[in-house]
DNA sequence: TGTTATATATAATAAACTTATATATATTTG
DNA sequence: CAAATATATATAAGTTTATTATATATAACA
């Protein structure tokens, strides 16, 4: 029985997998990155983008770092070890995902 | 850009590809296979299927033969001709969804 | 005859995302 | 240097989608 988050929550498995393999992140630069990693494909919204890191910080799997550039706030997001481990687990599941929606969709002949 | 309703609508998806290749299903039917197929990792719930069903027959995807098993009602769902070439479309635009995805999560190394 | 499988359906609820809106700074271009 | 664009974060209202609960009824099996 797969997670029925997946399907609805790529968006959190996006994210979090970006903080994965940059290390840390601010918001802006999470949209940016996963447009070009998406080649303009999938445009991440700000009214999508930041309630998903509210909550995954209110659920403990990312932590914020706040810097100034300037007068200018920036929110650098990090994962926690908790999230790091977490992050692997919805990769997986998406794959599997994947796998189990692409039999569904071109079954082997009988 | 990729369209949105394939995270949330895999679902319809999932649902006109059994019809394109099965030529006509019940639902009962599609719950049963969606479960065969993903070898029970996918669970068709008749709460979500249902409406689907409704909304594809709204749309024209899909048309209703009604029939009976005895005293027992069946409808018999199949796509039209504008249902079929929209299935073909959702499957594209899935696989081109996973692929882009893949980018994403899996992005090569510079 | 009672339980399980078959069969369809709706309503209340919850979750996720979109669209609209608000605010403010920094940079580029004419 | 002023206007436009890019950078930067955030919330609220509304829509869509799926979950869970509930309702109804027939058929098959033990």
């Amino acid at each position: 029985m797969i997670a029925n988050d997946l399907l609805k929550g790529t968006l959190r498995t996006i994210v979090l997998k970006l903080l994965a393999d940059n290390g840390r992140m601010y918001g802006y630069e999470i949209t940016k990155k996963v447009e070009e990693l998406s080649a303009g494909k999938i445009v991440l919204t700000f009214g999508a983008l930041y309630p998903v890191l509210h909550k995954l910080e209110a659920d403990g799997h990312i932590k914020i770092d706040v810097e100034y550039v300037g007068k200018r706030v920036r929110k650098y997001y990090s994962l926690t070890e908790i999230g790091r481990t977490w992050t692997e687990q919805k990769v997986d599941e998406f794959y599997d995902f994947v796998n189990t929606l692409t039999h569904v969709l071109n079954p082997l002949p009988a």
